[in-house]
DNA sequence: ACCTGAACACCGTTCAAGT
DNA sequence: ACCTGAACACCGTTCAAGT
């Protein structure tokens, strides 16, 4: 709970500044959206954007972050299904997200923060992954690597553009 | 065979800016990678890249196109091995170019030069490995997915820095 | 044909100054 | 505390001018 009403309204405007970025990042990528844009969008000043947000890569970073929050809460409260539905509606979920993938790799090797975002991501999945796995009566010592190979996949389906066709053939490869 | 002189100089010149530009890309990244850092270790103005370049990512895809003609090369008179080994090999001729990876996917997006570049990689690999399968014996119906498969877990392997252990066990994971 | 100096519009970021 | 205008150094790219 906020503790009063200037609060509120910090929070407000640096939501909208997220949203905003959110939103040119999806549909003009990285690179090609610049904070100049971003603001005018969010009805500010570029700079003003500093007092919310300490660069563009760490708006980029926080706006990941909102994401991948999204997607850990409605994985975790999702009832399990067999492990190709479970796989599919991964994809379903983050393919709005798609053009963000590439990036967060991209700037992981420069980044801290967008590493930390990544990392924190891809442990999360494991951690989920290996309980349910184990439930299935997985053996331990082939359950990292292949939850490793799982998240590969799924990113490379993220990346590249499949049809629907060639997206069910490749998971039904990752039946165990 | 060049006609004359003047065309060796042409080439030299030329070639010298792309090895610079490849040497700076894959030390800094692309973004990181000014024209003119790549024009002073060329020992040139950055303009005088227009002359032999039409744009930075035309640059670019020249260097990652040569990356890929070395390969493709390398590849088509290795003998076959197994399966396994062949992966392997791959992803060894590969990791020094490592970094190139996730900026070719990021401009596929954006730059039709780098998309073609990319693609006619993946169709020279499928065709390649397919008559490798058929010889094998794979059923033609999987030949086609599992080639992307592999690809998606080589891809996957390049972009994140994995140990010798993991990489392994995760490339047993694709035996047939 | 090949190369340059100077300029263009734009970029992320900083900061003193305002409220 | 929050926001801005003006400036900074840098970027990819263009082009008229040189050889």
């Amino acid at each position: 709970m906020p503790s009063n009403r200037q609060e509120v309204e910090n929070n407000v405007k640096k939501q909208e500044i997220r949203d905003s970025a959110r939103q040119m990042f999806l549909a003009f990528g990285y690179e090609k959206t610049s904070l100049a844009k971003i603001a005018k969008h969010a009805g500010v000043t570029a700079n003003t954007i500093y007092w919310y947000f300490k660069s563009k890569e760490e708006l980029f970073a926080s706006v990941v972050e909102e994401i991948i929050q999204a997607f850990l809460t409605a994985f975790k409260t999702r009832k399990s299904e067999s492990l190709r539905d479970n796989i599919l509606w991964v994809i379903s979920v983050l393919e709005v997200s798609r053009a963000f993938i590439v990036t967060i790799h991209e700037k992981s090797r420069t980044s801290q923060v967008i590493a930390d975002v990544h990392q924190s991501f891809h442990d999360s999945l494991a951690e989920i992954s290996e309980a349910y796995l184990l439930e299935k009566e997985m053996k331990p010592t082939e359950i990292k690597p292949y939850i490793t190979l799982v998240g590969f996949v799924i990113e490379g389906i993220l990346m590249h553009e499949l049809d629907e066709k060639e997206k069910n053939d490749i998971v039904s490869l990752l039946e165990v």
